[in-house]
DNA sequence: ACCTGAACACCGTTCAAGT
DNA sequence: ACCTGAACACCGTTCAAGT
């Protein structure tokens, strides 16, 4: 008879969940194995969790369970939560393609923000995230590096570059900020029970003449509305 | 000798803290009067105490500390701490001049941009709040209303105005976001240890390039750089 | 080396009890 | 009517103890 080692108390304890979900059995089916704990399988895991059920119901406790294993555990292979959180960031932003350098700056740009604008659709979540703990992971560094590189390539000065990845930046996030505070809601009128909506004709004229014209957000294409204004005004700043 | 009333308990218990700070004497110097709470006491000392502190440190139990009460009393004039998160959202749009109607509208609205990011400065944590809550106050709405009072004065479609206050309020929240996220820090070389300094140059060239360009943010003067690119754009986009 | 249970110092919030 | 203490169900994190 197989002795399951070190993990047999772990089949004791939760024998439902091991047998369905948390081992796999080797092709003879007799040696359960589970998947030795990593830092990416945590931060895989985080993902996973904080897509479906948000960030802020993201936990130790939870994040343990949906690993099998106990909130503690974690600590071995992880810093905090902090570095667990670090590590979902640079997930994300490792999902963006980066531009390609030889494709014309106008296009390239247009590209990364809407491949950018994406990623943040995505995981909505990256937003608070990049709150609390700022950008300046590997993979953030990387993809700012080669923005930036499409921008000198394409003319402009050190300065002019970067103020125009900080525009860049800045619109992404404040369309992505905005999505990820009221998703799928009408700007206007959301919150607004009937009874105030009388008050409102009076006191908010222009919301409520505007109300009706936006059935939903289509934050997609405001951003690339807002998008071209910016590409097309940077332009018109290029030295010839 | 007078006697207290209800509120010689509190003299009881916090004697230093209460002759010193939270009670306030008649001109006769007899009696002691603790200022009633109410729910803008409340949310004042929660944006004092946001400022100072940052919103992450507010608790239920240190802003009722900062109040000479109880957590479980603020309960009595507030129905849980997001309402307290509203009243401080709707403290800072409150802040806000508004628009004045009959201003060109390119000035009007340069003045607004750079009003609204004067605000989200002086109470950076505010931004956080909008992602947690919304920002559909009545301060947020009537600011809203009037800013889009502006560009259809101007002109602008309901649509076109609709996506040109969208496109001001992400630059807006967008440098605000950066600049709550990572406040006076150089963008590129932040969190970078000078081992790590020399792979750099070759991993991330431009970025090591621009890096002492700048000395600190000036998050400011980016913002209205910014700002003009897409007044301009916008102008460009208006019937005539 | 990795996982665990118990513990610590916090949270927001409820509720019955006080005045 | 307003304030309170005790309690509940959570947090992130530490640490000594297990294998």
């Amino acid at each position: 008879m197989y002795v399951y080692g070190v993990n047999v108390y772990v089949r004791c304890k939760h024998v439902k969940v091991d047998l369905e979900n948390s081992l796999s059995y080797d092709a003879d089916m007799t040696a359960p194995t589970r998947e030795t704990l990593t830092r990416d399988r945590i931060v895989d895991a985080a993902v996973a969790f904080a897509d479906e059920h948000g960030v802020e119901a993201l936990s130790m406790r939870k994040l343990g369970a949906e690993l099998d294993v106990e909130a503690m555990s974690l600590y071995n292979h992880v810093a905090n939560k902090d570095d667990i959180y670090d590590g979902m960031i640079d997930y994300v932003f490792a999902s963006i393609p980066l531009p390609d350098p030889d494709e014309d700056w106008k296009l390239a740009i247009r590209r990364i923000g809407m491949a950018g604008m994406d990623a943040f659709t995505l995981h909505p979540w990256v937003v608070k995230l990049l709150m609390v703990r700022g950008n300046f992971g590997p993979s953030a560094m990387r993809f700012t590096d080669r923005v930036i590189g499409v921008f000198t390539k394409a003319g402009f000065s050190d300065e002019d570059a970067h103020h125009a990845w900080q525009m860049l930046a800045s619109h992404t996030m404040g369309y992505a900020f905005q999505q990820a505070a009221n998703p799928d809601t009408n700007h206007y009128t959301v919150g607004m029970g009937t009874e105030q909506f009388a008050r409102m004709a009076e006191e908010f004229p222009n919301v409520t003449r505007l109300g009706p014209l936006l059935e939903c957000c289509e934050y997609m294409t405001e951003f690339a509305f807002g998008l071209d204004i910016i590409i097309d005004g940077l332009a018109a700043r290029l030295p010839r």
